[in-house]
DNA sequence: GTACGTGCAAATGATTTGCGTTAAG
DNA sequence: CTTAACGCAAATCATTTGCACGTAC
């Protein structure tokens, strides 16, 4: 029941912490190596799913595969549909606009105010 | 070059048409089966890559798995973090506020004008 | 008749799990 | 010490691909 602070974990959490190129797990798997050279997939994988469990990260779906990043304010995401890239941007206004209309729904409780808008990179992306 | 309508194609097509539950690839083809008993998985990945990439439908991406929803007006969706349901709803004054805010950033094109919201279902949905 | 589409089976890629071992508290 | 966490390898799940055959046009 006890939460242990591993090496696993903090390096995990370090290469994450300030880190907004939202890498998927075997990206921060082959970061994470370079300091702990014998960390396997598994235990990322494992810690990826308990940080963001315990809201330390945030998890983000595109095209299939899930991608992280720490937590910071509300802010939304463009992500492109050809190349699957992600942009950041934050803007109060639409932040406190949708939850404002959200708000008026029940039977559910909005968590986090972050949204993601897709379309395409203007600078044709070539495919991933 | 030329497209085909193929029964596959119709089938898959009707089953989504009017279908807002969000199916996934597996459901459609559990579904889509009843009316063609052999057609494939592979069929109907295909066709459902075919149909979103053609603008039919819709595809949206739910913890790492891809749902599939027919194309209607602008919509966002509610997405529960815990169980993976996804509700529909429409808000045009959503949509419109965020297409003028985005639409303010250069190099992304918005193509659609669906967002995400991520939260919790109230009635604590018990997992998956 | 000619590709485009299909079905099947095998391949791939991401993620999860079982299990014996290691190490945090 | 005790047991959560790790590392490894095998398993699973969603999705993709190669290829011979079928069929829409």
């Amino acid at each position: 029941m006890a939460v242990r602070l591993t090496n696993q974990r903090i390096e995990i959490l370090i290469y994450l912490k300030g880190n907004f190129t939202h890498p998927t797990a075997e990206e921060v798997y082959l970061g994470v190596r370079k300091k702990l050279p014998r960390i396997s997939r598994a235990t990322v994988y494992q810690n990826l799913k308990f940080l963001s469990d315990k809201g330390f990260i945030l998890e983000v779906d595109v095209k299939g595969v899930s991608r992280f990043e720490p937590v910071i304010g509300p802010h939304h995401h463009l992500i492109c549909r050809v190349c699957g890239k992600i942009m950041d941007f934050e803007s109060k206004e639409l932040t406190d606009y949708a939850m404002k209309i959200v708000k008026k729904i029940n039977d559910f409780d909005i968590k986090s105010t972050n949204s993601n808008f897709y379309g395409e990179c203007k600078k044709r992306c070539g495919g991933k």
